[in-house]
Order: structure tokens, then sequence, then C-alpha cells
DNA sequence: TTGTTAAACGGAGCAATCCTCCGCATATAT
DNA sequence: ATATATGCGGAGGATTGCTCCGTTTAACAA
């Protein structure tokens, strides 16, 4: 397997930007709601042809997974900050307030993303890795601080938080989401019964 | 809105069993993870025409929820049961954990569901229903034998349970989402704090 | 049993969408 | 200025969702 690069040139500079104007006009249609846009008025709207387009992007799948990636990896840069500004278990509650203000912020990118559960769910297991790791260090701390309880997986609490972003919907739930996040705390510190 | 039914006549047979044998195989199609399978394909081998399974579910969303909606029908049947059989918590406890079989069972209806989400999320305002009552019922009687606190809405833990059926995947999943029951179990009781 | 009628059936075909293919244009490097 | 690899663009084949309407068949009455 030589799979190794060999970057002859420079990209090019229109290739880069073409491609980010594709992120985000997709980020913005996808962000409105229009998760069933066609791809060719994604490629019209960002002012490319369709071609250019699939060749960035093999697979609507590919895109989707593109902008989403965008989002989650800003979200996991935030981990550290938090774990610095904060005491252990409330840098956890904030990191995980902050994942469902990003809901909130509309940038409802779950309704897409679990389109794509359906086929392997390796995009799961690609993307949910920079969450992982972001949530795997708080839980970490926390857990040496002696506040919550080692038995807790942090895979677990990034299982409950996915599914408000799915029941993200109608009146209230974003207090519900933050009450959801409250249980979450409360059912991982060490047991006190 | 004079909204009478006026059955003048009985259904007809055949259309009821058409309209089950649909509902099988679509089942069968989904559990199996072919959650892009053609409309015709599953016509084809329901052994009816397309016009047939249109007739019934006027839409592939309208078939989806179907299906979707016979499972959570029973789902949400197991909780007065569970009710009447355990203490309070445990009852609770139980349903949820039920809730995770249901997905280890295969029967992921989720990621099909999901894809409906993006549209209008009335799918979950339908269906949500049925559980909401289920886990309601479950929840009032734990606060009612103050085990649990009263600041705990139902609607929460849904949403939770949710999450889990989209991370379902890798080896070690189930065991995760049990784990998870128990944190929300363990967050939910009265604060001993 | 036979006739009548409303209900259900079935599949051809239109429209929309995804994605491929390949000749053309342009940025980079010499 | 020239060469060439890289990127562009859109026509078109293939697939799929859904509609429409003539045909078939089960339910009911006499």
């Amino acid at each position: 397997m030589t799979d190794e690069k060999k970057p002859r040139r420079r990209p090019r500079s229109d290739g880069q930007r073409n491609r980010t104007n594709l992120l985000n006009v997709a980020k913005a249609a996808f962000t409105a709601g229009e998760t069933d846009i066609p791809l060719d008025e994604i490629a019209r709207r960002a002012g490319v042809g369709i071609g250019t387009l699939y060749r960035h992007f093999p697979n609507r799948d590919a895109l989707i997974e593109a902008v989403y990636r965008a989002e989650l990896d800003r979200l996991a840069d935030a981990a550290p900050l938090l774990a610095a500004q904060h005491p252990p278990v409330e840098a956890l509650r904030a990191w995980m307030r902050l994942f469902v203000d990003y809901i909130a912020a509309k940038l409802v990118i779950a309704p897409a993303l679990n389109g794509l559960a359906g086929g392997t769910g390796t995009l799961y297991a690609q993307s949910g890795t920079v969450l992982q790791s972001a949530i795997d260090g708080l839980v970490a701390a926390a857990v040496a601080s002696g506040d919550i309880s080692a038995d807790i997986e942090p895979v677990d609490l990034l299982r409950a938080l996915a599914g408000v972003s799915n029941y993200a919907a109608g009146p209230g739930w974003e207090t519900s989401a933050k009450r959801l996040v409250d249980i979450l705390i409360a059912g991982s510190r060490v047991s006190t019964s």
C-alpha cells in the first residue's frame, strides 16, 4: 500500500473557492430545512456546474457529511476551552448545553445525518470520533476529580444527546433538552445513596 | 364538519389482506436494513401491483410510519403491564430496557423514521403520543411513590432513548444503552445531595 | 343463484432526480 | 510564453416516485 501523497502542484485556488461555496450553500439549505433539495439546485446556487459538485463530493451523503463534519469540529474544539475555564463537572455540563445550543441555532444537521445512518452506520463511526474524544476528556477530568462515577462511559452521554436532536421540535423542546442534561449529570455523579 | 363515517359496506377482505401483506414485507425489508428499497420492489414481494401499494399508503413516508406505528403500539401496550408487576421505579426502568430491546431485536425503525423528521416533524407529534402516554403513566407512578423527582418530564427520557436508536451500531452498543438507562434512572431520583 | 354496484386491483407512463462521462478551460510551474 | 495537470460544466442514461384509468372482484339485495 504505497499510499503516499505527491502534491506535485499546489491545489488550485478556484477549486478551493468552489468547494467552500458549495459547503456554505449546502449548509444554508439544510439549516433552512430544505433537506430534500436537489443537488442540481445546490450547484446552481453556488454558481458551479453539477459536475463540479460531484467531483468534490461523490454523492449526496458525502456532501451532507462534509457539512456536518465542519460543524462538529467546531463543537469539539470548544471542549478543551471549557475544561480550562470551569471545574470538571461544570465543564461537562457546559459542553452538553453547548451541544443543545448548536441544535437550537438551527444547525440541525441531525435529520440529514440520520438519513445516512440507515445505510451502513459508517458515518457515525467516522464523525463520531471527534465528539467522542472531546467528551472523553471532559468525563475523564470529572472522574479524576472524584465528582462522577468511574463507571460512566462518555459515549452513553453522547447517545442521549443525539436523541435530543431528533426530537428537536415543538415548543419547549429546548428547556426539555436542558433538563435532560441536568438529569444526565445528576445520574453520573458518584452514588450518594 | 360532518365527519361521519358511513360504512355502507364492510371493508373488502382482499383489501385487508393486501394491506397486512405490504406491511409485513415492508417491515421485513426495513428490518433487514434495506431502507432504500424501491417501492415497486415491496409491491412485487407482496404480490400486488404498485397501484395497490399507493392506494393504501399515499407515499413512502406513510408506509414507513405505518410500520413504525404498529411496533410502537405494541411497545406502548407493555407499559401498563409492567406497572402492574413491579414497583414504580423498577417498572420505569424495565420499560426503558424494553425500549432498548426493541431496537436490539433489529426492529430498527428509527433510521427510516428519522428520514422523515427532516420534513415537518409531524410524524413525531403523531406517533410520539402513544409512547408519551405510556411513559407518562410510569413516571407519574414513580413520582407518586416519592422515588423520583417531580421535576422530571417524561418526554426528556424519551428523547434520550430515541438517541440510542440512532447510535445503535458497533459492538457493545447494547450494554452502553442499558448503562444509559441506569444513568437516567439515577438522575431522576429525588436529589439526595 | 343471479345481478348490481361500489370497492379494490394492476401496470403503463410521466416527471423528477441521481450520477457519469468527457471535451473544454484555466491556474500553476518552468 | 509554453506545457500540462488540475478543475470545470452540462448533456444524457438510468432509476425511482407517483398518477391515472380501464379491468376485476367481493359484498349485498332480491
